[in-house]
DNA sequence: CTTGTGTGCGTTACCGGTAACGCACTAGAC
DNA sequence: GTCTAGTGCGTTACCGGTAACGCACACAAG
């Protein structure tokens, strides 16, 4: 860790070796102007045989400039679906030459808010947030050091300063609308992160906006104290069907809990969609092997980073961006409701 | 980004405000030694009420030191099962101080070097690497940096500094005996990753080496070109019995595969296990709602990820360590063999 | 009263780059 | 032949911290 031999080669090793300045390695390396074709051959010869390793941390301190990292939070890394999403800012941040330094927060607001007080320590070219809300000490911190910071997953239409998401309320009605239109009316709802609340209850309210419209309500609701899962969807299913027999359709929080529900429901023996309907969120992979198509709404979490990704670096470049931008999203019917 | 007025606070306003030097304020800050209690108060009331925020990038620079930044590789972001594993990592190495920095190397080793070069650059304290094997020049800039390194997943008797990691021909071994012993003879194999062969294939090989202590042979092999998942293993599984009309059971990459093969299956009306024997790899929650348990390894990613992150910072900071470290696996009978 | 040993702090130099500036030299315009 | 503009490069100062060192003062031991 120390200064022994580690990283002993620097820039003024190169220099040297080529017989130039620091300054004019420097340029060279950085592709600046201001050197020969030869002195560049020259230097490049050099860094390549004494096996130079850029330093960045120098690099970023030297110039008055903020790091060419990307504070970048997560609910968890463990979520596939998000995971898809990291994937993605990750690729297209790496292409502009910025590097992600990633952090989960659990859905928790104060735990963002730490990591949010670490990242900025490294000093970041901005933020990209995944918290449904942030709390207020997190919101001052970002206003007073002016970082350019995209909220993401979950629109926010006054955003701190870019939000790129799905309109997850939209989801939940169009779903409520398509429900009801397939002539359903004993709708219960199943969900997941009792104690925090995220997306899930924005789309559960837009389901229940549609089924005001028709004059219904939900019949039954089960949110479990738990994160979404298979087999949270199965055990929820189990609870609410317990609680409220009738049911004739059931919207999941997502794609996984209406998979677990799904084969809850079969292990009963019940019919889908004609003894009850089952909807998701999400289209996960794993409902690819169900015997039928789930009905679910299709999102793009890869469209839903990249667009994240970009919409920053335009940012932090100072190019015109749009505040807000709404990630497609398209309900597909299946065969489950 | 520039020299506006984001960050303008520094250590030394603070230490101004504070009526003591820099280095006063600096040592107060990284609770060194050296100050009294009321000059500590006065530094941290200044830090407080002026909201100064750590110059992470400077402090590295002025110290000898490398950074604290972990370098993390991982296959894929979008993989549940190893973002379990970042994190525990993540975790882990926060709780210590370090934050990390996470690229995906999609299984390619050229990809991973490149991602090693860009990464050396920010002089991390160490690395955490995934990929089951390293090109030539990502194992010489380890070596001739002197960085620890962690090796994970895969498990290495001869690793470049540190191996933790699964002992996936373990895995298949036993996994090849106790199908064995269920009765099993014509046995299949359905995998992924044909281009980039991972750990999945060790698993195989071990396997292998079951059935040959018996004096078996797999009946018939598909290794997919694609990555794993539910579909690949449901299609696989339909290739695979279209060409082998009688096999009795099928070893499966991992999980995900397994249960997408078990529906394909079942969408032919065999019987399981009577009909065809069905066993993964890695215990994932999408089995928890089959109709029966699955046949599989059950493995701990998230001891791995944390196993993984203690043994790097006790060699970072010198400990010592075990050079190899098994995060122990266990065979779930289940009911599909 | 001297000596030794901490404690609390300031001073100075430095980490490895980059920005700003300046200067010699070259080549074309007039 | 002089002027001008551009090219290629070196010099100097500086980014915001930290390490190393030194020094004044307090207090205990001899």
């Amino acid at each position: 860790m120390s200064k022994d031999n580690r990283f002993k080669i620097n820039l003024l090793e190169v220099a040297k070796a080529a017989g130039v300045s620091k300054m004019t390695a420097s340029r060279v390396l950085r592709n600046a102007s201001g050197f020969s074709q030869a002195t560049r051959e020259r230097v490049l010869r050099e860094v390549e045989r004494l096996g130079y390793v850029p330093n960045r941390i120098a690099a970023t301190f030297g110039s008055d400039e903020t790091s060419t990292i990307i504070g970048v939070s997560a609910p968890y890394l463990s979520s596939s679906l998000f995971g898809a999403v990291l994937d993605a800012t990750n690729l297209a941040l790496a292409k502009f030459g910025y590097q992600t330094m990633i952090g989960s927060h659990e859905n928790r607001p104060e735990t963002e808010e730490m990591w949010v007080r670490n990242i900025l320590s490294w000093r970041p070219a901005g933020l990209i947030l995944s918290a449904h809300q942030h709390t207020r000490a997190t919101r001052e911190l970002i206003k007073q050091h002016g970082i350019p910071v995209a909220e993401i997953w979950n629109l926010n239409t006054s955003p701190l300063d870019l939000s790129i998401g799905f309109n997850h309320a939209d989801c939940g009605f169009e779903m409520g609308q398509y429900v009801i239109g397939r002539g359903h009316t004993r709708i219960g709802y199943v969900g997941a992160d009792a104690d925090a609340p995220g997306p899930g209850a924005l789309r559960r309210q837009g389901f229940e906006a549609a089924l005001a419209t028709a004059g219904l309500k939900f019949a039954a609701i089960e949110v479990l104290n738990d994160r979404p899962g298979f087999y949270p969807g199965f055990y929820g299913t189990e609870t609410l069907l317990h609680r409220a027999k009738t049911l004739d359709c059931i919207y999941y929080q997502d794609d996984a809990m209406a998979i677990g529900g799904y084969y809850y429901c079969k292990s009963q023996g019940l019919s889908i969609p004609s003894d009850i309907g089952i909807a998701g969120w999400g289209n996960i992979e794993a409902a690819s092997v169900l015997p039928q198509r789930l009905t679910t709404t299709i999102i793009s979490t890869e469209a839903l980073g990249r667009a994240a990704a970009i919409a920053l670096i335009k940012r932090i470049r100072g190019e015109p961006v749009d505040d807000v931008t709404i990630t497609p999203t398209r309900l597909a019917p299946g065969n489950t409701v």
